[in-house]
DNA sequence: CAGGATCCACCAGGATACTG
DNA sequence: CAGTATCCTGGTGGATCCTG
């Protein structure tokens, strides 16, 4: 089956396209911010070291879960620093590392941008949907 | 039952702060960029206008569905330009727009941050999975 | 050639309950 | 207080078939 083989070789260079992006840094990176919590826990300990229940009132809407796991990628990315104190109730602080100073800084360029350019975007979607036919707005009955 | 009124309270706040999120233009950035394709097709379009078959064969790995939906995103957003020809296969060119090439700049800086913490990164993770117990190495069984 | 429509798998994310 | 463990859902991303 030639038609099989040539599939299949499809997959394989999918697959290595895959780990491709796997292996690049800017996609790893791009993964790794791309959660709704890791931004707002870097600007959160951008005004400084903060306890763990500070983060979860500060931030609100997280659960425990997502809270933990951000902290602890971000944690194990060198990205933030992890200090226990075993008083009688835990106390742990978590603060920026420079690595993830750094990273929040970048943040801030990118949150720049987005702020910048958010009517020019916005103003494109206006315009996009303007010239867009009846797409998704559906008035018809119950079908 | 005040408990219960708490809880709702709580969800209240949340819900508030994901509307907070949603309006917010760097997380929609943020969502936008995050996407697996997205920057390949700002890098690929770097290169110069590229066509719908050429940007399927560039980038290698991706489905119709998914490079249809992520060019359609970001012409709605104005970052780059979709040219019709309607010849008889029909032509249909695309190009970054002013707005997505600074956008394809933006992704240089975060992709030069990226490639220059990559080793601080990778040896925090070393460091961290090195002080961390066993977890998840599982040497027993057939997994 | 370029893309619409559809069905499906997977996993990020979340609710809940429990622990030290 | 600061998590851990588990179950469940929704949306993203993908395979496949079909069309102009």
């Amino acid at each position: 089956m030639p038609t099989r083989t040539a599939e299949q070789k499809r997959l394989a260079e999918k697959a290595a396209y895959d780990a491709y992006l796997a292996a690049c840094p800017t996609r790893k990176l791009l993964d790794e911010i791309a959660g709704k919590w890791v931004s707002l826990v870097l600007v959160a300990l951008g005004d400084g070291p903060m306890r763990y229940s500070d983060l979860s009132r500060r931030i609100a809407g997280v659960s425990q879960k997502m809270l933990t796991q951000t902290l602890r990628v971000l944690e194990r990315d060198g990205l933030l620093h992890r200090e226990v104190t075993p008083s009688v109730p835990v106390r742990v602080d978590y603060s920026l590392t420079p690595l993830g100073e750094s990273l929040r800084a970048l943040m801030s360029a990118f949150k720049d941008w987005a702020e910048s350019n958010f009517d020019e975007v916005s103003t494109a979607r206006a315009d996009y949907d303007a010239r867009t036919p009846d797409l998704t707005i559906g008035p018809g009955g119950a079908g």
